[in-house]
DNA sequence: AATTCATATTCGTTTAAGCGAATATGTGGA
DNA sequence: TCCACATATTCGCTTAAACGAATATGAATT
């Protein structure tokens, strides 16, 4: 009923890709590292709401954290389990035709490289493959 | 049903995913159609949990029924979308390698061709694969 | 028409998810 | 040390899923 020996937990996976806004987020992760405060700003919601959908995906093994000071980045885990990478994959490359993860994407850029910052972005560090400027 | 984007729900499908009960039914599903009372047998639970979860299945539209006489048989639909059905393919493949779902179809021969099928069973229409006796 | 069999649906309850609001933790700086 | 800031967690509450039990539907058979 749970996970055999190195066999990813397939339910597990689908349970945390079942949410719009878990996909919104690895959507935008994409394959860069990401800020938090940047999703709260693309996604335009709560912080607390944010934090526990990331926190979900992390559970689930789908994305890792990493401390940069007070930033937290996150940024999307490759599934050791092929089958697992290979679904995954899918989705991913799914995601990149949907219309609203694209306004998503180009809403990151937006609020990424705006001429002035948002007050809750100062200083945040951006994502590696935005922050040329 | 439309184009890119949102024609096939994205979260739709993967809600219909996150559920062991329905991935072990898609799993018997395999190539065949398969009659409701084997699943009812092989899953060893109550006949309406089986519906139910059926019903769900077909309503995400990743499963259609069809009706012989008494006999209600249920089959896997390749999503039309060309991202959900590839996200879809891997899936089904994924299930051929686990343990537990290798278990099941195992069941799901035995039910079948039994020298003498269960008294729930007598009669019903078995999958095309498993007919020949 | 009544009965039987296979399947579907409804009912009431329990459990899990998701949410906003409030609060806690952890880090850097004055 | 105390404060400000970014993020995480907890607390109630609301909504959705899943369940077993009971019942309804629909097709064949008498």
């Amino acid at each position: 009923m749970s996970k055999t020996g190195n066999t990813f937990d397939i339910e597990l996976l689908f349970r945390a890709l079942a949410d719009r806004t878990r996909l919104r987020l690895l959507n935008l992760m994409g394959d860069d590292e990401i800020c938090v405060c940047f999703f709260v700003e693309v996604l335009r919601t709560n912080q607390p709401k944010i934090s526990r959908h990331l926190a979900y995906l992390r559970s689930a093994g789908v994305v890792a954290a990493r401390r940069e000071g007070k930033w937290m980045h996150y940024s999307i885990v490759e599934p050791s389990d092929p089958h697992a990478a290979r679904v995954f994959g899918e989705v991913r490359a799914w995601l990149k035709e949907d219309e609203t993860m694209a306004r998503d994407r180009t809403r990151l850029v937006k609020v990424c490289c705006a001429p002035q910052a948002p007050v809750q972005l100062r200083g945040a560090p951006r994502p590696a493959s935005l922050a040329a400027n």
